[in-house]
DNA sequence: CCCTAATAGATACTTGGTCTCATTAAGGAT
DNA sequence: ATCCTTAATGAGACCAAGTATCTATTAGGG
């Protein structure tokens, strides 16, 4: 954890300067900040992160990321609505129900076989959200079995 | 719309009264408020067509029959979770994102696809989450293409 | 180094939901 | 039919997440 981070953090600056957004003192620490988490995160982890920004300029600087692209919503089996770092366009989650850590899910073509399920039913799909539950690969290791 | 609605708002309160709940006066009256709606809804929705219920009355039902499994919640394109009655018990949701209506996903085994892949990530599959957004049958009918 | 538009901070407000507590009403027992 | 207990209601305080407003600041191009 905290290794390399600024060049990601780095990277989010750069985002948004390409998207014509400035590059301010608190942009960088809510950058660095998302940089430095390794499970889906509230603005206010954020904000206990970084008491010394203000609470709308959290908010308004997820909000910017979000938008960029760089960051994304993650849903929570209880419905919470989280965020995390986002690394490629339209991506679903693992999220360990245990650790709470996240992967992305590679290799699901499941568009496929929505857009034949959808057409059965008349319905024309542009699009779709997918979130996946269960216990990550360590988490699994630690305990044979549910409890 | 509002045929044989209280039949179907009976079954609900009966669901209740079966895991040992109160049939009261503002539970029918929610219940078959539940069972008018013919699109997600939100509490607040249900606050409008009872205005002499108490907010944490009908926050509190609603609560009761999500518990209860009569009703589940589904979350809107933009994130924005809201409620619906639930027909049978997984499922998944086509959502108009055109006129907001809503059908049951019927035939989907995503189920066998995602636990192969979540596999392959050393992931122990539980549970998942999916709603599907495009345009129903009736929309696509109305204007040939996208606008 | 100046200027101006973008941004920040403070704070009020909104929305969705929970908690508390005194009052009411289901519904089983009598 | 009524009584009693306990669950449920209503009012309103409270809370968390997020947005809006408004004034003060600052990034960064000229």
């Amino acid at each position: 954890m905290r290794k390399r981070v600024n060049a990601l953090a780095e990277q989010l600056l750069e985002t948004l300067e390409e998207q014509g957004h400035r590059s301010t003192l608190p942009r960088r620490a809510v950058a660095q900040a998302i940089a430095n988490q390794d499970k889906p995160f509230t603005a206010e982890n954020l904000r206990e992160q970084l008491p010394a920004l203000g609470r709308a300029t959290i908010f308004r600087s997820l909000k910017l990321l979000v938008e960029t692209g760089v960051v994304c919503r993650v849903l929570l089996e209880d419905g919470d609505l989280q965020y995390q770092l986002s690394h490629r366009g339209h991506h679903h989650h693992l999220l360990c129900v245990e650790c709470g850590s996240s992967q992305d899910l590679l290799g699901c073509d499941i568009e496929e076989l929505l857009q034949q399920t959808s057409a059965s039913h008349g319905f024309e799909l542009s699009g779709h959200w997918l979130e996946v539950y269960g216990r990550c690969r360590s988490c699994s290791a630690k305990q044979p079995a549910a409890v």
